[in-house]
DNA sequence: ATTACAGTGTGGTTAGACCACAGTGGTAAG
DNA sequence: CTTACCACTGTGGTCTAACCACACTGTAAT
């Protein structure tokens, strides 16, 4: 075994006996190489990947940004390997959006209605009317499906929900050039995500996934991303 | 920026610009930390990120095992992050298996008949029936159940489903030590199997997906982890 | 032809140094 | 007394230079 997997499991027992929680502090680098008896490359290599997993946090000088600590952002992390693999042709884009359909047509159909989330995204739908570029439009966009995705209430899915619109955000973004009138795309994507709240807040679970399903596979379809149709 | 992020962005463009392809060699850390100007402490960094990615291989000596080489492995890598995270109580067991079972149903709903994944499921019942240990068994049953998804032929999918399952492999580990009748357990599962994978081959796909998922709702209820009902 | 072995290049690991950064606390100027 | 300055401290970030174990390769001795 490798030394900074033995860093590594360390850590992991730390966190799984609870010693070490969320937004709880690491020893110093140079503290956790002493005490477990390793170099300082081999701990940092393993706070490296804890970051790449979106499991700690690393900042530089004193006070409440320093040091390592715990989060927990599993999204942005399963966001990054997806774009890798991406990149390495294994993941085809046509697989992710056909995954994205399945996830938030789920999280559509048993989204809770009165969380928080679903003010927030009412919030965004607003927000997306008044958007003055695309980017801005864009970002409001992903927060959008995000609250919704997290109206569900489970954790797991909104967080792989996330990753997926992640990894292939950049794609997204290049598609929009694209498209022969964004103005119109625009429009259609806001009255679309209008009718999604509504049927979410009406309690028409069924409704709300089918709607979603269709915003989603219309933009890329739209943009030119091939997508399988859903087996009904 | 940190060095290392730089180095990552590099091996990224490789990949996307396809000069560096699935089953590739990556220059030698010394060679790339001279071509990019950093040291090969960097270089060593953003190795050590892909490989938790499931990236690269890294490996020492000569010969075909030796070097760090492109490879495509989401699922083990997906899963290392997500049982990291459940160490940190930030995903439930109880959310996991839930996408497990969206997952997995869907994948059994779709399954294509008569692609070579159906038949190795075949093979992997049939060993199971021989199973001595119960190791053994869940090591089969893992495969059963990556092959089923695999017959959907989305690879987000599979290996999503994948990282899941691995997430909590030890988890599902100890609970068959809770179990009252291992014998009794493992007949009923093993018959479970076998009428999945016949709804599957009668292209009875809502039969196969509800078969799956009360499959695996049913073997985690028994053993005593919680699992919120799907909408129907 | 076979065997033994030095050579070569790979990742793995270490020690030690220096840097930028951001608070802390003392100190000198007002 | 207040204020402004600044050295101090501890954090992660980076670099250099060395050595190790490994696995193959070519060569030389048998």
């Amino acid at each position: 075994m490798r030394t900074h997997e033995l860093v590594l499991q360390w850590i992991e027992k730390q966190l799984s006996d609870g010693d070490l929680a969320l937004g709880g502090r690491l020893p110093g680098e140079r503290a956790m190489a002493e005490q477990l008896q390793v170099s300082r490359t081999s701990v940092r290599e393993a706070v490296r990947i804890l970051e790449a997993m979106g499991v700690v946090r690393a900042g530089v000088g004193s006070g409440k940004d320093a040091g390592t600590v715990v989060i927990a952002e599993p999204g942005s992390a399963l966001g990054s390997t997806l774009r890798l693999h991406v990149a390495t042709r294994h993941l085809p884009v046509a697989d992710i959006v056909e995954t994205r359909v399945l996830l938030e047509s789920w999280a559509a159909e048993r989204a809770k209605v009165g969380v928080p989330e679903l003010e927030e995204a009412a919030e965004l739908l607003d927000q997306m009317d008044a958007a003055a570029d695309i980017d801005t439009f864009l970002a409001l966009d992903a927060r959008f499906h995000v609250a919704l995705a997290q109206a569900a209430g489970n954790t797991v899915v909104s967080a792989m929900m996330a990753s997926l619109r992640g990894a292939i955000e950049n794609y997204a973004g290049e598609l929009t050039g694209n498209l022969p009138d964004w103005n119109a795309t625009s429009t259609r994507l806001r009255a679309e995500h209008r009718a999604i709240l509504a049927a979410v807040n009406s309690n028409d679970g069924a409704e709300a996934a089918e709607l979603v399903a269709a915003h989603i596979q219309g933009f890329y379809t739209e943009a030119g991303v091939g997508s399988n149709p859903p087996p009904n």
